[in-house]
DNA sequence: CATGGATGCTCAACCGATGGTGCATGATTG
DNA sequence: CAATCATGCACCATCGGTTGAGCATCCATG
């Protein structure tokens, strides 16, 4: 094989990309002429026919790819959006990322994700870097400080959108976490009184107390236990943070009495719950409902339902938002879907 | 408020960042110091500690951001590492999303990961995207076709490695898939011997009888019945792609014997038996086993064991991989763990 | 006081693509 | 046949950093 045969010698770590400088060469035409045929400019810029034929061709066996470290340069936008967001692995993210991704790409974006892992300065880190490659627009999901992170946009003038958790001084799109705790609130008391003919003051397992979606969730337990005529004691609310462990920790230092609900918040705690099933007998007559989705989580037999956070809905949102940025911050609040399991199955 | 007050006044979505030129011009020195300043090499390129901290003050207080697109463009290293995966919302790839992006900043590396859908067209444009922001090394997971994707790497000059999927032509690290299912199937018999007294050849159910993961698994599964002397029947075997529907439409079309043992082959294919469950009552001796672990899987009572892919090993490996490039095109396979859940649970 | 070496900084050529401007040619018109 | 216009292309500044090379200045030395 000699060495002309351009694209098919691989192998050779040290060769550069071919640029439109080499096509230029090789086509006996000058490097913009060659640009514009590759941009799809050339019919505005005269090109005949004839020559972007030949270019386009000898561009396809070199192999060219466009560098567009040098392209978005010269551009004026990059048409990067970034997003921050905590974690991928619950279903929840795991949508939010997947969606993202879809949806950035039908509006002829890309959309590069990074995961902060809830850590503060991860989120500052990463936001920096996202401003550093120029991103146009910046969403930030379930961060730990938006507001941080919106005077970093601000200062660089790219507009950030929070998703899932509100921050000042920015459009936010969230879920109806209060509506939607209060029904799955509801839904649990009713399921007991329905199995057990008992309605004791449900327990609040899972979050954190200074979390905005927290709080609205424990605004939202407190207003159905309010309206049922229930007050709920202080131990029952147990707030010790979104991981797992915490939650099967935090379980194994409470005493549950013999007719306990318990409201899940969030999907990460109903899996801390899970681990601390295997290894103590529930309370004989129990129910829970979790905040968050997971489909495995319906198989829980003491599983009343599960709150499903509309992720197409926020997204489309925040696409709207995109698209035309909104006047102010407006906060929007989505509604949640709650999916009740059939009963009698524990 | 003044318009010196440069981070400050914020709102101006017409500003354009600061530059290392806007920089310099304040302080009174040329572009090359700030720029040594800015990236730390300031003390070879012999710039006083005065100037230097001159400088950096005042790219402080202009909130001065490095446009990585143009300082990318003259560096030689791009220092961006690419993924391709099929999925986010599932457990394994989410693990895997997530640990690869903290492996690569601690590679100090910055890492884009694109989710492909298992499209095949939109892993090849995920792939030309990377390559175009000048990816260093393209980590390919999954894919339904590596081996174009390693063409097209190639004749960039850039690595790729498999992940997941192993593929010609290109370093792979999979899972040992063989192996582990082997290991699953022996546990479901074993425990099907023990709670029910007998041990039928098992049903396999989930996956593409293209996918070399799938077949790995039926290996595993076809030689730890040829070793317990059993002859697996034609129908027993049920590949009809990974989506839950899909398998929740294939459960519905056969008819277990009363005493049946189900190989589950991912997590998807037991959601989509999972779905099956809730409308159809299972038969009344019932195990199963799924490759591929979920938290939550653990709790259908049926489940005797799941088998979960040591996602940290395998990316240890593939950094390996990415520091020093191996010799040739070797494959790597990693154990699975086989996670066994209690016995008598149903 | 010439010589040599450190010290502190600037100049200018890149990296690869883009797009305004302008120069030849050939075709068309009065 | 000159004037006008369309056609087909090339030239070159530019985007924002990076870096080899080089120019002053200052101090120490013989």
């Amino acid at each position: 094989m000699t060495r002309k045969d351009s694209a098919q010698d691989d192998l050779d770590p040290t060769r550069r990309p071919v640029t439109i400088y080499d096509i230029a060469q090789i086509a006996g035409a000058s490097a913009s002429s060659v640009s514009a045929v590759l941009n799809g400019t050339w019919k505005k810029r005269r090109i005949s026919a004839r020559l972007a034929d030949r270019i386009s061709r000898i561009a396809e066996d070199q192999g060219y790819s466009i560098n567009l470290q040098a392209s978005l340069l010269r551009r004026d936008r990059s048409r990067i959006i970034g997003m921050i967001i905590p974690k991928y692995d619950n279903r929840y993210f795991g949508a939010i990322a997947e969606r993202f991704e879809g949806m950035a790409r039908a509006h002829g974006l890309f959309p590069v994700i990074t995961c902060t892992q809830r850590e503060p300065a991860l989120e500052i880190e990463a936001a920096r870097e996202l401003l550093a490659y120029r991103a146009e627009c910046l969403i930030v999901t379930g961060a730990t400080d938006p507001e941080r992170v919106a005077r970093l946009c601000a200062a660089s003038g790219v507009r950030a959108i929070n998703l899932d958790l509100p921050g000042r001084g920015m459009p936010s799109v969230v879920s109806d976490n209060f509506a939607g705790a209060r029904d799955l609130t509801r839904l649990i008391l009713a399921r007991m009184a329905q199995d057990f003919g008992a309605r004791p003051a449900l327990h609040f397992i899972g979050g954190r107390a200074h979390d905005h979606n927290t709080r609205e969730r424990l605004r939202g337990f407190m207003a159905a236990h309010a309206e049922a005529g229930l007050t709920v004691p202080d131990g029952h609310v147990i707030m010790r943070g979104y991981a797992a462990e915490k939650t099967e920790a935090a379980m194994s230092g409470i005493r549950l009495p013999d007719c306990a609900g318990l409201f899940v918040n969030s999907t990460i705690a109903l899996e801390g719950l899970v681990r601390w099933l295997v290894s103590h007998r529930p309370p004989p007559q129990f129910r829970l409902g979790c905040f968050d989705w997971d489909p495995f989580g319906a198989f829980l037999p003491q599983n009343v339902g599960m709150v499903r956070q509309d992720v197409g809905a926020m997204l489309a949102k925040v696409f709207d938002f995109v698209e035309a940025p909104p006047q102010g911050s407006p906060l929007v609040q989505i509604p949640c879907v709650l999916e009740p399991f059939p009963a009698a199955r524990g």
